[in-house]
DNA sequence: GAGTTTGAAACT
DNA sequence: CAGTTTCAAACTC
């Protein structure tokens, strides 16, 4: 309820930076699955064993600062603060009951993009029905729009030093770990062209990677993913044997150019363009679905993307409770789409917590995990925010920004330590900006300090 | 890290 | 279409 979505925008607390084009980027292979929340998450108390660290390599795309990522319309739903003894403590499957009747549907906006900038960037692109562009920051930090820093919701998870976020900035690289169920991805930095018709074939390196989706159009370049506007795929591939021509090949199949992958005589590059375009009609004339997100995994679009599954799952022996099954890793329950037998991934099965993953703005979901049974090491709190909060969106604009941060850093030639606090401040501060918008608070409670 | 299992994509 | 092969990733040890 509550009539007018707030909005908030989350962008870099940008300190003073000069430009400097010239950075080398750390060719590390990104490490990057984001783990599906499972339901007896066996929470030992803080142990070695307990809930594993997985390192997550974040590594800019590409090697500038000068992207932005900009998001629109991610799911928050209004959310009352209250304790929960509404829902039973360990019990698996136990949902609460979501009533999607009214949601207040606001906006989080993150940016590496000066405030300002940001706002006239949404404007324009609103009508158009695009979410996500990049754009040149050239650094000066606005008017001082630096949010403040409050204290976060949950204490306990994060700020940490020892045990916590070991971000270290080495070169181009930071390594954060991952805890809990929020999962620091490689932010992406697909260039997201908007509808523009100049712009959009220049040669600057931007965007390589433009799909052809309709099948109404032969082979025209669209410019546009019309499907695709936000790209997940960060994950290299290791294909040996489809030149990542093929749909085996993940990298191809989501419509990105191979970079950083393990590919063996790969020809999903830029320096293929011919023959990928080609590999992409043939790709088409098979399945004229063949680019269109298949299950829900790249959903997060603001064209046509369908809303519900084109397909389903074939699955025989893995219950379609492994990743194999694509129902699954997409973490959508199996539908009537599916052939799959002896299936499991039903909609009780899928943890609240991964519904809606990969989808943007997903706004159906009103139920509440509290704190205390999202998977974590930390003691419990008794505050409850809604699900879904960290899906991959939030979550990559979450990275983008703390990237930013470092590659700031660096550019300052600020010391580790200094990076580090840095670094660390602004996770703080996105934090906050997120919970605050998942609590349904209005947007600009920010504060100075 | 090597070897196996799995199901989508490709092929016939 | 259906049946088979190929493929790269998920998984196991
Ligand atoms: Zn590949
Ligand atoms: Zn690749
Ligand atoms: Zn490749
Ligand atoms: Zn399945
Ligand atoms: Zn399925
Ligand atoms: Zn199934």
């Amino acid at each position: 309820m509550s009539g007018n979505p707030p909005s908030i925008v989350l962008l870099p607390s940008s300190s003073s930076i000069s430009s400097n084009p010239s950075i080398q980027t750390v060719t590390a292979h990104p490490i990057v699955r984001p783990p599906i929340i499972l339901h007896q998450q066996t929470l030992q108390p803080s142990s070695s064993s307990s809930i594993p660290f997985k390192n997550v390599i974040v590594k800019p795309y590409r090697d500038s600062i000068q992207q932005a990522l900009t998001t629109t319309n991610v799911d928050v739903k209004p959310i009352i603060l209250q304790q929960s003894d509404n829902v039973e403590p360990h019990q698996p499957n136990k949902r609460i009951a979501l009533d999607s009747s009214d949601f207040n549907s606001s906006n989080i906006t993150f940016s590496a993009v000066p405030k300002s900038e940001v706002m006239t960037v949404l404007q324009q692109t609103q009508p158009l029905n695009t979410v996500s562009l990049a754009t040149m920051v050239p650094q000066s930090s606005s008017n001082s729009a630096s949010f403040s820093t409050l204290r976060l919701v949950t204490p306990s998870t994060f700020i940490n030093p020892s045990e916590m976020s070991t971000i270290q900035t080495s070169g181009q690289q930071i390594l954060l770990q991952q805890r809990g169920n929020l999962v620091i991805t490689q932010p992406l930095v697909t260039l997201q062209v908007q509808q523009d018709p100049n712009s959009a074939q220049k040669e600057n390196n931007s965007n390589p990677n433009l799909f052809p989706t309709e099948q109404s159009t032969t082979n025209t370049r669209t410019t546009n993913v019309d499907y695709l506007p936000i790209q997940y795929q960060r994950k290299p591939c290791n294909c040996t044997k489809s030149m990542c021509l093929k749909l085996y090949c993940d990298c191809f199949a989501n419509g990105l150019n191979c970079q950083n992958c393990a590919c063996l005589n790969c020809h999903n590059d830029t320096r293929h363009e011919e023959e990928r375009a080609k590999a992409i009609a043939a790709t088409l004339e098979r399945n004229p679905n063949a680019f269109k997100s298949k299950m829900y995994k790249f959903a997060n679009t603001t064209i046509p993307q369908p809303d519900r599954p084109l397909k389903g799952c074939n699955c025989k022996k893995s219950s379609c409770h492994k990743r194999y099954c694509e129902c699954y890793e997409s973490r959508v329950p199996c539908t009537n789409l599916c052939k799959c037998i002896g299936c499991k991934n039903t909609e009780q099965s899928v943890h609240p917590l991964n519904v809606g993953f990969y989808r943007s703005g997903q706004p159906k979901t009103t139920s509440q995990t509290p704190l205390d049974q999202i998977p974590r090491t930390g003691p419990p709190t008794e505050t409850t925010i809604p699900n879904n909060v960290f899906n991959m969106e939030v979550t990559e604009a979450l990275a983008t920004c703390l990237l930013v941060t470092g590659q700031q850093c660096e550019m300052n030639q600020m010391s580790d330590l200094e990076s580090k606090q840095a670094i660390l401040k602004e996770f703080q501060r996105c934090m906050y900006q997120i919970v605050q918008s998942a609590l349904g608070r209005p947007p600009t409670s920010s504060l100075f300090d």
